[in-house]
DNA sequence: CTGGCAGCTCGTCAATAGGG
DNA sequence: CCCTATTGACGAGCTGCCAG
C-alpha cells in the first residue's frame, strides 16, 4: 500500500502542473525511450530529448538514495503502517483521524534534505521578501486597516498613511518594492503619504471623503481595478470600541498571513512536484542507460563463450 | 450562443509541529 | 503554554472546451 503519492500530487503529476511549468515539463512529459542521457557536471544531468533539444536536469537522482518518493517521506511509511493497522481498531477513530493527518514534512525540508545530499539540487530558499522588510516597526504598532483589492494586493492604511501592496502572485515573480510618495488627499491627513509598488501595479488615486475609494492600476494593462473592501469598512466611519479594533485587526492580519502563506505552501508544493517529476525522468533514462549496458554486456559475454 | 462540465487557482479554516 | 509556520481540506469563482 502505498500512499506516498497524495490524491493531490498524483493528479498534478497527471494533469494540474499547469501552465506555468511548461517550459521544464518536456522533461517529465518526454517518452523515456526518446531521451538520451549525455552525463555533465556531478548533480546536473544533461538530457537529450528526442528533438535535439537539450535539458539540464538537477541531479535529484545522484544522490546515493533509494526512492525519490520515500527518500524523504519518513512520516509516508507512518501513514502506510497506520493504514494497516486500521483493521484492528486498536485506536480511538479520532486518534485514527490525526495519525491519518498527520503530515509529511514540509516540501521545503524534503527539497533541502535532498540538496544537502545532492547539492545540485535547487532548494527551496527562505525567501526573504522585501516588501517584508518595508513594514516599519511604526506600522506594526499602530492600528492598520486592510484591504484587497480585486486583483488580491493588499492595502495596509496605518495612521502614518502608509499604504502597502503586499505581495501578490506578481510580486513574487517580479521585482522588489518601490516606493513613492505623494500628498496626501486626506483633509485631516499628513502632508505625504508613502506608498509601496509591488509587482507592477501602482496606487494611482486616492479620493478623498469619508470612505476613501481607491483605484489600482496595472501600467501593462491600464486596467482599473477596484478595490473591493474586505475587511473593517467601519475603521472608516464610526471607530469601533478599541477591543473589537484589536480582535479585527489581529484577525486581518492573521488572515493575510495566512493567505500568504497558503500561497507559498502551493508553490513550493509545486516546485517540490517539478523536481520529483524531473527526477523520474532521469530515473527512467539511468535504468535505460543500465538495461542497454546489461545487453551490450550480455552480448560480449555469450561471443566469449562461443 | 449557451448551459454543463472539468480543471485550476485562491482564500479560508482547522489541525499539527516546533520553537521560545 | 502560547505563538507561528505549514499544509490538507473545502468551497467559491474563473476559464476553456464541447455538445446541443
Amino acid at each position: 500500500m502505498d500512499t506516498s503519492v497524495s490524491p493531490q500530487l498524483d493528479g498534478s503529476l497527471k494533469d494540474s502542473d499547469g501552465e506555468e511549468n511548461h517550459s521544464d515539463d518536456s522533461s517529465s512529459s518526454a517518452d523515456p525511450a526518446q531521451v538520451s542521457v549525455e552525463g555533465g557536471s556531478p548533480g546536473v544531468t544533461v538530457v537529450q530529448l528526442s528533438d535535439g533539444q537539450m535539458l539540464q536536469v538537477h541531479g535529484v537522482i545522484q544522490a546515493p538514495q533509494t526512492s525519490v518518493i520515500q527518500a524523504p517521506s519518513v512520516q509516508t511509511v507512518q501513514i502506510a503502517s497506520v493504514a494497516e493497522l486500521e483493521p484492528n481498531q486498536s485506536e480511538t477513530d479520532t486518534q485514527k483521524r490525526r495519525v491519518l493527518l498527520s503530515r509529511r514534512p514540509s516540501y521545503r525540508k524534503i527539497l533541502n534534505e535532498l540538496s544537502s545530499d545532492s547539492p545540485a539540487v535547487a532548494k527551496i530558499e527562505e525567501e526573504k521578501m522585501e516588501e517584508e522588510v518595508v513594514v516599519s516597526a511604526a506600522e506594526a504598532t499602530v492600528p492598520t486597516s486592510i484591504y484587497q483589492t480585486s486583483s488580491g494586493q493588499y492595502i495596509a492604511i496605518s495612521q502614518g498613511r502608509a499604504i502597502q501592496l503586499n505581495p501578490g502572485v506578481e510580486a513574487l515573480q517580479g521585482g522588489g518594492a518601490q516606493t513613492l510618495t505623494v500628498g496626501s488627499s486626506y483633509p485631516t491627513g499628513d502632508a505625504q503619504q508613502q506608498i509601496f509598488i509591488q509587482g507592477g501595479q501602482m496606487l494611482l488615486q486616492a479620493a478623498t471623503g469619508d470612505i476613501p475609494a481607491y483605484q489600482l492600476r496595472s501600467p501593462n494593462s491600464g486596467l482599473a481595478h477596484s478595490i473591493m473592501m474586505a475587511a473593517s469598512p467601519d475603521n472608516m466611519q464610526s471607530p469601533p470600541p478599541p477591543h473589537t479594533e484589536a480582535i479585527t485587526l489581529k484577525r486581518e492580519v492573521r488572515l493575510m498571513k495566512n493567505r500568504e502563506a497558503a500561497r507559498e505552501c502551493r508553490r513550493k508544493k509545486k516546485e517540490y512536484v517539478k523536481c520529483l517529476e524531473n527526477r523520474v525522468a532521469v530515473l527512467e533514462n539511468q535504468n535505460k542507460t543500465l538495461i542497454e549496458e546489461l545487453k551490450a554486456l550480455k552480448d560480449i559475454y555469450c561471443h566469449k563463450a562461443e
